[in-house]
DNA sequence: AACAACAAGTGTCAAACATACACTTAATAA
DNA sequence: TTATTAAGTGTATGTTTGACACTTGTTGTT
């Protein structure tokens, strides 16, 4: 079966990619310098990295490819949570000057579909950046005036996070490989904007059966070493049932 | 911002409608009879309802317009819960010949946007339906193969109304305004294809104060009358953040 | 060598919740 | 009057939660 180029449909995906890094929870970002003729000062303009589309592509091959080639990972956990579409989405004025730089036909209406990433900012080594364009990490709580309707895309995957980490085991996506029980907690408790009690988060974490604990521990640390635990994927794709419950908020539950 | 009609993307919603009677969970799908001219017997055609997004349309009102067509029903509990994008999706080739007779363009990809209604089925009015094309509930037991890739669309639908019935109180969106309580916990049943033990159940909804009872009870039935109970639609808004965990798989809390 | 600073690591108790389980009540039908 | 049907009710046991404070092991400082 042909497409025919030009009815390619204005679908794009766009990335909220989340990294955790420094006790703080950040957004991998692109800024583009937008020459402006007038002010001869360049326009930093924000946006999450995205792209239309294409024709022999499902959608989510096209999320992983913007992935990819914004930081060179494969196998990322990367899910889809919610389609934009409204038809004045991308008509800010701010945002024509550069439409019209790239597309082919910028009044074009854009329906983009959004998905969410973590990643373990570690693994991720961000090219260079051309003078035009670079990817940058920007704590959640200093994300700025974002491009089109990216600022509610992306309160819309901090919420699905939000919501997500407390029935799914997809923390974990978020650190490295072998972690210590504290940052397990602090990563949670970033997330949740809340303080959690060190000795119920272990028993939970731990009763839980999704982590396992190594025998290394920490070294040069100038306290009480931590041991390290991996992550139980195993154990996670045996269980898919299974619903966690993180109940962060005076809910209750229904029935047996 | 004026959009060039010839652009209009080639999106479409597709609505997976639920409704609850006869303790059966049903489907609301389009029925088409289709002239085959080697046969001249109809072919029969099963489908969700759905249409593409046109112009000057975001993509709830677009789903809402084809609820509203469908059933004539407005302030239906609809959600977005997936965009199905396959290049391939709409190739089967069972499938052109009704594209090519409805289609400017039958080859164009078309990617749709996915919705889930629940719906009190005695609301529904279903209008007579024409020769070609009328709407019918089909029990998801009975639910036959379907137009283009809807039967996975269905299952999703199903896998999440499955899910969120176990977190937020949108069972009652399947019921009359009056209920009683052995009608909702039938539904939650059917839903989870599960029994549960009807004093628990009863308990923690009562507990929860999503629901109130009234002092109206069943008349005329040969049994001792049922009390009925509305959904308090206040207290849920006004509680948004409840996670209500039904719990049904032997999962287990995390934290505190 | 002693001490300070630091984060890791550990246990218990009381309250809330989940689970399992069987009989009585109120209506109609026969 | 009796049978049938589904509604309605209570308790005891085990499990999970949530609140709470001190000790341990390492490095850095004096």
């Amino acid at each position: 079966m042909a497409f025919t180029p030009s009815l390619n449909p204005h679908v794009s995906t766009d990335c909220v990619i989340f990294g955790f890094s420094q006790e703080t929870l950040r957004l991998l970002l692109i800024r583009r310098n937008i020459p402006n003729r007038l002010t001869e000062v360049n326009d930093v303009h924000y946006a999450l990295p995205g792209d239309l589309v294409k024709d022999d592509e499902n959608l989510d091959n096209a999320a992983n490819r913007v992935l990819a080639e914004l930081t060179g990972l494969k196998g990322i956990y990367l899910t889809q949570f919610q389609t934009f579409g409204d038809p004045l989405r991308i008509a800010k004025a701010k945002d024509r000057a550069w439409l019209e730089s790239v597309r082919q036909d910028p009044d074009a209406r854009v329906i983009t579909v959004a998905y969410m990433a973590l990643i373990d900012s570690q693994k991720v080594v961000l090219q260079p950046g051309s003078f035009s364009q670079e990817a940058v990490w920007i704590p959640i709580h200093e994300v700025p005036e974002l491009a089109f309707d990216h600022n509610e895309i992306y309160e819309g995957a901090l919420a699905a996070l939000k919501e997500r980490i407390q029935l799914q085991p997809i923390g974990f996506e978020l650190l490295p490989e072998k972690f210590t029980m504290g940052e397990l907690q602090s990563l949670y408790e970033t997330i949740l904007e809340r303080d959690l009690d060190k000795r119920n988060f272990r028993r939970k974490m731990l009763n839980s059966g999704i982590i396992s604990p190594l025998a290394e521990k920490q070294i040069g640390v100038s306290n009480k070493p931590a041991r390290f635990y991996v992550f139980n994927r195993d154990f996670a794709q045996n269980n898919p049932s299974a619903i966690y419950n993180l109940r962060m908020d005076g809910s209750f539950t229904l029935f047996n």
